[in-house]
DNA sequence: TCGATATTTAGCTAAGTATCGAAATATAGT
DNA sequence: ACTATATTTCGATACTTAGCTAAATATCGA
């Protein structure tokens, strides 16, 4: 949990994530968002992958990043959890943010 | 907005917000849960407060925190709002968010 | 095999963070 | 005024992080 809000802390990360929302990118796609150096692009890709919160697949030379949405979810879930936990709401409100988060993802 | 998931990036300030959630504390009670010396916790007072995220109001030689739910609450959904913004079913989910973090609090 | 391209690793610096013990501040009670 | 209590500030140390350039790795195409 510590490694997802550390990951989130980072702005260019967090934007990396919004623009891994919208469908997979490179690595070199990624980075051509940004005014950073490749390498320390790739170090917010290690740190965004040691968060499990992308998956990387390698064709050929590229690497195709992908955001685990569930992951995300989940932690902001259950963090959210701790504050409101034990409630009969909790269904209905975990379709909700579920939803909140996935929008035009899975409908 | 960094500075929300920074400080929620510490598990001590995480377990202080929760402790808080509870009922306000004062410095020294909240000290008492964690085995870090005082102006440990007072750097992680600090930390939270620069982030927004609780008051402090002194009274005699104590100093008694409370959580700024409405903040955290801000910045959760600001953030999810990131992954699912411009959808019709917005208002609906802000309030299940919103009663999410807030169960027993506000109704 | 050679050269070009995509990405990461290595090595570095500057800046930030968590932690501590000791000292400072402020207030209360005697 | 003095002492005890609550909390913070100070100064130091150890560790982590974001950024860079240069070099390494891997793959593709000629």
């Amino acid at each position: 949990m510590s490694d997802i809000f550390k990951a989130l802390a980072d702005p260019t990360r967090r934007k990396v994530l919004e623009l891994l929302r919208q469908r997979p990118m490179t690595a070199g796609e990624l980075a051509s968002h940004f005014p950073v150096s490749r390498p320390t692009m790739s170090a917010h890709f290690a740190v965004l992958r040691e968060a499990d919160l992308i998956d990387a697949f390698k064709i050929g030379t590229t690497i195709t990043y992908q955001l685990k949405l569930s992951v995300l979810e989940d932690a902001l879930l259950g963090f959210a959890r701790l504050f409101g936990a034990g409630t009969d709401e909790q269904a209905t409100t975990d379709a909700a943010v579920t939803n909140q988060i996935r929008k035009g993802t899975s409908e």
